[in-house]
DNA sequence: AAAATAAGTTGACGCGCGTAAAGTTTCTCA
DNA sequence: TGAGAAACTTTACGCGCGTCAACTTATTTT
């Protein structure tokens, strides 16, 4: 690799003896040329530092490859990991990544969208934001652009989705904390942020009241994506206010159980399984903090792995496949009964 | 706005009656133009869905108007909170961010930059993986492309770096545990991750030594990015073998300490201050989740804010001054005390 | 070894926009 | 009001690469 820097592909293919059109095609599939001129191609590539301009090569193209990865909250830790396994997977397919956050602003997502479109990104995976998204805009979106939603699934949006099983996640958490003690509380915001809350609570009362017990749920105030804060504050009046009418309490998601614990701490309540402590919390997610609370947090986990594998799994099946149309096929999966030592 | 789109900037130009060079100009900056000229467009850009095409836009343009922000691990919710923080300015300043997180890997560190070499950004916010970066590569980088090092200084970088006063946030912790209990113990991963977990051990050390205290060290093992993990793992078997000659910790960071605190937990030790807890801990950072550990964790907190708008404040310099060298200008700011109940 | 096929070369054109030069219109201010 | 300045239009070229057509060379097939 010899410092001076190689302007263009012209002048890549005089130093290298190839011609462009062939290094044009080994720049957008490397395997497409026989392999005695890849050798010869990427001996040269070694010796001078060329690299092709990524916007003249993007120009002409109809489609980069590019694939947009849009989550509405990356300052959680589960979109976070969630990101970083698809971020990691993207590369290892030999496509391109590019991460956005909503930062819980709906607005914002209709920015990321759109400037997302104009990037002519091969495919994107969109973890919407939920009831606050702009549902027409991103059903325009994905009318034009191969999209997998994940995580959160928007009614009647006929593409593909890749989530969990609310319905069976939340039986499975109901059966098991009533066999193992009192039938539980159902802890949540008031405001569904989105459609997996209300599919959640719904999963509650039926696994509830097949058990045949009275479904009970406390409801807190709050707006935003500050769930563990809203879980605290909410928590500390619930406790203060005796709202819980069972010493087992069922939340929404892990962060608002981690708020929840955290009010539990402050009103001098223990958390734990058994006689000697005042209340079991059971929470939803898996977090990537939950193994850490004080006790640690039993929940459902989701496999992040699989999912992201599925999610671009499909993806690459819309991208390729020609009729892009009514590939809405839901790939649900089931959760992971994950007992620690809260519930 | 029609549905029709515009497939060029010569069509929108007939459609809109405004010549193209002066089309081009208002889409480089929209101030450019003449006000009444700004309106015909902006009625023209409402009536007709146009957007220009950002790869024929960038490719002739020495520097673009992305601004890439890296950091070392995005699942960490501290760089997850200062991304964020950073990226909503840099749109406020009519900038692109484009993210990324290395993930600690620094093989990808490097990938990371030569893409974004590639992508032609007008400056980089670079929160670097320390320890293990490859030194030379981001030299080089720097040298090429306007950057301000954030987080994590590198040893004689002579780029500007926008970061904490260690040595005064370490001196302020240890000053009040002092005051307030006995005499921290330093807890720590064996292997340091980057320059900053040195600096603080060091200001721990001199602190003490200051106070007249002996200063006590607890190394753990771990290697990566898992804080938390090797702060529960090491902590469990400190508390177990007794490694702790005092009764209040003072952790490296707050990741540690949320691990540590999990350990004592475990270990059935009680954390707080006063007569009726068995240890005192603290951690630094203030990390998104300390406010909601039990007990809620005493730290040090970086002002995201300030830091966020300082950083870019620097780089807007560094794009905007032509002689790009010697702007080796270091900017740090203190911590704050966050006493919370933990120590 | 000849024929068929795959891969590479040469030459040329186009994409959508940046941008420069020269001429024209509009604005600003003495 | 009449200059001079500022903004705009017209025309034209270039950027770096995608891609097509026609031709040549290398590899595989029978």
């Amino acid at each position: 690799m010899d410092g001076n820097k190689v302007k263009n592909m012209e002048e890549f293919a005089m130093l290298s003896g190839i011609s462009r059109p062939t290094l044009s095609k080994y720049f957008h599939d490397s395997e497409s040329v026989r392999t005695s001129t890849r050798d010869r191609i990427e001996k040269a590539l070694a010796e001078h530092d060329y690299r092709p301009n990524i916007y003249a090569m993007n120009q002409n193209r109809r489609t980069t490859n590019n694939i947009g990865i849009v989550v509405p909250f990356l300052a959680d830790p589960f979109f976070a990991e969630i990101a970083r396994n698809l971020e990691q997977r993207c590369i290892a397919a030999g496509y391109s990544p590019i991460l956005f956050s909503a930062h819980g602003d709906a607005a914002l997502e209709v920015e990321i969208l759109d400037s997302l479109r104009s990037q002519k990104p091969a495919g994107v995976l969109l973890a919407p934001l939920g009831r606050a998204s702009d549902r027409g805009h991103i059903e325009k979106f994905t009318a034009e652009i191969p999209t997998v939603l994940f995580d959160s699934r928007l009614p009647d949006m006929g593409t593909a989705f890749v989530g969990m099983d609310n319905t069976q996640s939340m039986q499975m958490l109901v059966n098991y904390l009533c066999e193992t003690g009192s039938p539980p509380n159902f802890f949540e915001m008031r405001v569904a942020v989105n459609p997996n809350v209300n599919r959640r609570r719904a999963a509650y009362v039926s696994a509830m009241e097949a058990l045949g017990h009275m479904p009970e749920i406390v409801q807190v105030d709050g707006e935003g994506w500050e769930f563990e804060d809203i879980g605290l504050q909410g928590g500390l009046t619930a406790f203060a206010t005796g709202r819980f009418t069972s010493n087992t309490v069922l939340c929404s998601n892990d962060r608002l159980a981690i708020g929840l614990l955290s009010a539990a701490y402050r009103s001098h309540l223990t958390v734990g399984q058994g006689e000697h402590h005042d209340f079991r919390i059971a929470g939803h997610d898996d977090h990537p903090f939950s193994r850490f609370t004080c006790p640690a947090l039993t929940t459902v986990s989701q496999d992040y792995a699989s999912m992201s594998d599925k999610s671009l799994e499909i993806l690459f099946e819309v991208i390729n496949s020609e009729h892009r149309t009514e590939i809405g096929s839901d790939c649900l999966f089931d959760g992971i009964l994950i007992s620690r030592a809260s519930a």
